[in-house]
RNA sequence: GGUCGGAUGGCCGAGAGGCUAGGCUCAGCUCUGCAAAAGCUGCUACACCGGUUCGAAUCCGGUUCCGACCUCCA
């Protein structure tokens, strides 16, 4: 392993070491949110990877521009390039504006991404706030030769594209393969010239409620061409970093690249990363399976495949704990399970910050403490390896036990480089916090009074009142730990 | 049908030629009035069939199954 950060480039299909275009600023732009309806739960996943991306970036001191966007139109309700807008559809369907669909969306997934805690981009631009730079790319586009208008409608010449590049090379896909569907597509009569073009304009109906004047008339931009246009805007023609789920790179961020190609001649990113997808129960999650849950159904627990709802942080650390180009698999055993693993890490993690020093035989538990820390290090080095990341944190967790029972000790130096790199890593860098509620000075007090009535009842062995005062706090939702020291107390 | 990825212990999940991943569960123990918490100990797995190698979960070939995207048919 190195002490460079290497990240799986989906161009070249490899671990690169990660160098930064100008560093040391680094540009990430990430896929956003169609918001014509709840924040889908695989979508929420992409985004918390790319939220670990972005927060590790950071912390290895990198000035990242992080630019999400918002789809607020042109993303068509079937593949391809019939089909209705997915928000007008909706909006038609509600008797609202579009854009009171929008906004709807927009705010409740504001909300969620509040609750994961997800960090907030630096911009977030939306597809109706550009829609004079789309037509500008287009207008580039065709300028160069790469695109055709039909009937208003603007189509990106594939085909004239793969005469001096390469159209299909971040997905794999084959150029012949692409051309044998030739054939077959010419006869349809379709208004592309070709079956793999893809629309970068479109002109609208009547019917169409949004839609904008452009060189060809009235329509609404494709889908492809916002991504592009955004990231060019922001991040400039090249950029570092471009991220999204498994299911865009094709046809998305192949058509993305070939529009900055077409419009710039330049290919725009360095490293593509892209996110894997989320099953349940080991099937695919989908609406049509009648499996797929929303985070808020999550949180409350309210879907009949779940047992009981799981806070924000404990799906976030469940989430962490697979690598993020896996498939991750929602059950409540394995949720259930992790919300007991995070309540012992999290604990770890609080007692930390209060662990008492040593003058002597700190030693050995000196160098675990450190090639532990080195190795918190390492394993993010190595494509932001989460699930080992945690695995060294649990291993930190165990010692740190240890040492607040003093069966080993540490020295003091090495407690504040523990105490500094714990907090690093568990609340900047994996960005989780503690769940209990902020406590207020009179609880505190109360507590204390409570306990010490308790610890005197239970000198003197009376023990119906200390059950009565340990359980009647349990039914208010506070834990009471007894150890050697006395008694201490947590509430969720 | 095409492209790509995957199959790991009771469950979840890392790893990627020799070295205990980790979490949860379960059992036993320590502590304890009981419980919880914490600690200790135990549970040795890599879909199947071949091959390469001193050595393979890891490499190669094949098989089966699963997933994503694309396509075809209906």
């Amino acid at each position: 392993m190195e002490a460079q950060l290497k990240l799986y480039n989906t161009l070249s299909r490899k671990k690169e070491v990660f160098q930064a275009l100008n560093p040391p600023f680094v540009g990430l732009y990430v896929c956003g949110p169609t918001v014509y309806d709840e924040v889908h739960l695989g979508n929420l996943r992409q985004f918390t990877s790319f939220d670990i991306v972005y927060r590790y970036l950071s912390f290895l001191g990198y000035k990242v521009r992080y630019v999400r966007n918002i789809t607020d139109v042109g993303h068509l309700s079937d593949d391809g390039d019939e089909g209705e807008d997915k928000i007008e559809r909706k909006a038609k369907a509600n008797k609202i504006e579009p854009m009171e669909i929008v906004q709807k969306y927009t705010n409740s997934f504001h909300h969620v991404a509040k609750l994961f805690n997800l960090i907030e981009p630096s911009i977030e631009p939306s597809a109706t706030g550009h829609i004079v730079e789309q037509i500008e790319m287009v207008q580039r586009i065709i300028d160069n030769g790469y695109a055709y208008e039909v009937n208003g409608s603007v189509y990106f010449d594939v085909k004239k594209y793969l005469e001096k590049h390469d159209y299909g090379q971040l997905s794999g896909r084959k150029v012949e393969d692409l051309l044998e569907q030739t054939r077959d597509n010419l006869e349809g009569g379709d208004e592309k010239r070709f079956f793999a073009d893809f629309g970068i304009w479109k002109a609208a109906s009547p019917e169409t409620i949004m839609k904008w004047n452009s060189p060809w008339g009235v329509g609404v931009p494709g889908w492809h061409l916002e991504c592009s246009v955004m990231s060019t805007k922001y991040l400039g023609q090249e950029f570092d970093i471009h991220g999204g789920g498994m299911d865009l790179k094709f046809p998305h961020h192949e058509c993305e690249i070939a529009q900055s190609v077409g419009a710039d001649g330049k290919a725009p990113v360095r490293y593509w990363m892209h996110g894997n997808m989320l099953t349940v129960n080991g099937d695919k999650m989908s609406k049509s399976k009648g499996n797929a849950f929303l985070p808020m159904e999550l949180f409350e627990g309210k879907h009949e495949l779940l047992n009981k709802g799981f806070s924000p942080m404990v799906v976030r650390f469940f989430m962490l704990q697979t690598h993020y180009s896996s498939t991750l698999d929602f059950s409540n055993e394995a949720l259930e399970a992790s919300e007991k693993g995070y309540a012992r890490l999290m604990n770890a993690y609080k007692l930390s910050a209060t662990l008492p020093s040593s003058k002597q035989n700190t030693e050995e538990t000196d160098k675990e403490i450190l090639t532990l820390l080195d190795k918190l290090r390492l394993e993010m080095n190595d494509d932001f390896n989460t699930p080992k990341t945690i695995a060294v944190l649990f291993d930190l967790a165990a010692l740190i036990n240890k040492i607040n029972d003093k069966s080993v000790f540490v020295s003091e130096a090495v407690l504040s480089k523990l105490q500094a790199d714990m907090k690093s890593f568990v609340e900047d860098i994996l960005g989780l916090h503690s769940e209990t509620k902020d406590n207020n000075l009179a609880v505190d007090k109360l507590m204390e009074l409570i306990l010490e009535i308790r610890s005197s009842a239970r000198e003197n062995k009376d023990w119906p009142t200390s059950d009565k005062i340990r359980d009647h706090l349990a039914e208010a939702g506070i834990k009471i730990k007894d150890s050697k020291d006395g008694a201490s107390w947590t509430m969720n």
